[in-house]
DNA sequence: CGAGACGTTGAAGGTCTTCAAAAGCGGTGG
DNA sequence: CCACCGCTTTTGAAGACCTTCAACGTCTCG
């Protein structure tokens, strides 16, 4: 298995008036002049499963938005002990203004597809481009929001809610436009392994946990990481406190 | 009690000069002009314990900066579960650049004094002050790391070492450098069901679990809320994986 | 002092972890 | 193709940990 990443330039990425960056991501604050810029710098950059990204406290390598995939940030106790403080979905962006190391150590869960800049060049480029300048700082308070809503689901108190928040969230990353009522897809892309360490718990519990979820009807399986949602709702339900599951007369 | 805030003009607060925000906070970006603008807009705020400093989804009814007291963030979930997802200490400071509305619930958990500006004027006053603006953004960035540490505090599996995060995390707020090996002092101004609400844990647990540092020597009890620290590394210690608390051989 | 909020302690029960075993799935090579 | 191997996942049983419900101290302030 490959552990280290590889770099090619341009081929194979998509143009950047097509890349969902474009729409959500960084480059939403770029001009279509600008967009030129990052055509002509931006390279391809693969991790493989396991992959380190960054690590904390050394130089970023680059900007980038992730393609596909999926990371984690995490810090690294002062004992060996690693703790998982944020998930970088595909959109997602790396890298921040101003800020040249990083601050936590980032690794790729699976297999992450990236859409990189050199840092420096791309730090004098956001210079000339105000748009994007603001566009960072929105970036960055985003973040933040997505860091307490990652709060959110961590700090519940049973292992039920914490997996019933996981998988909302991973819903609505994935379905754009969620219906109520409507049923959707989640891909949880990680082993039972990787979402315990997300949330804390045993990878048995999680296991335990989801074969619950499926017998009340709540998820059903479709591969052993991929689900159907029947009722988002529900699993938002489910994600509260949810003492009446047992409805309650 | 009273639950409303007061606000008096600039009375009994301190001079910009010799303000802590000055060094630590916003104000570290500001020149020695600027600081005139500031010392003639700023004025003083006091919110009592459980008053609503702001609330998810209204304006911001001003920048400031927190001179004593503790305030939370939280979110209120879908039914009415409240989650915290972040305190305030003395130094911070609360309100975003370009932001004008709060995205989360801001609780006084003691008595909160505050040294705000109107929102409008000082965005106003950003726009003329560079170093302030990046000194904003350096802020965000903080926030962020702080919001991750947090989770790091949360996402503790026992009881005992969530409590333990805290008391580290209180420790090196309060003591500005606190020396390896030398003892400090950890005020943790709540009552034990605020805590317990803080980690997602019941009061009883708390109680228990505090007394159990006690009992090991971790913590001496000066008041109820105020304990001694003999041993800022043991406590750190006892945060992390600590299964050898019980001495192996 | 008496009331009310805060804090401690005990016992029972539920949830999660730990240790252990076995089954399912995905590859490789004979 | 199938046997084999490693990795993932499921499932079981015992025990640790936390919560719940309840009673009792303690502190503070009118």
């Amino acid at each position: 298995m490959r552990t280290t990443s590889r770099h090619s330039r341009t081929r194979g990425l998509p143009a950047c008036t097509r890349c969902l960056a474009r729409v959500q991501g960084v480059c939403a604050g770029a001009g279509r002049n600008d967009l030129g810029w990052l055509e002509r710098n931006k390279s391809h950059a693969l991790f493989d499963k396991g992959a380190t990204i960054a690590r904390s406290g050394s130089e970023w390598p680059f900007a980038g938005t992730v393609l596909s995939g999926l990371a984690s940030l995490s810090r690294t106790q002062d004992r060996g002990t690693r703790q998982v403080v944020g998930l970088v979905h595909p959109g997602d962006f790396l890298g921040h203004p101003g800020r040249t190391t990083a601050r936590f150590d980032v690794e790729a869960l699976t297999r992450v597809e990236i859409c990189a800049v050199p840092i420096q060049p791309f730090e004098r480029f956001l210079q000339g481009v105000p748009g994007m300048q603001h566009r960072m700082v929105e970036m960055t308070l985003d973040e933040l929001d997505i860091a307490r809503a990652w709060l959110g689901i961590l700090s519940r108190r049973t292992a039920r809610m914490k997996l019933a928040s996981l998988l909302v969230h991973f819903a609505l990353r994935q379905n754009t436009s969620p219906l109520p009522g409507q049923g959707c897809r989640v891909d949880m892309m990680l082993t039972r392994e990787q979402i315990a360490d997300l949330l804390s718990l045993t990878f048995e519990t999680v296991s335990r946990q989801l074969t619950l979820l499926v017998n009340e009807g709540l998820l059903q399986p479709v591969t052993r990481r991929v689900f159907l949602v029947p009722d988002l709702q529900a699993l938002m339900r489910a994600s509260g406190d949810d003492d009446d599951g047992g409805l309650k007369p």
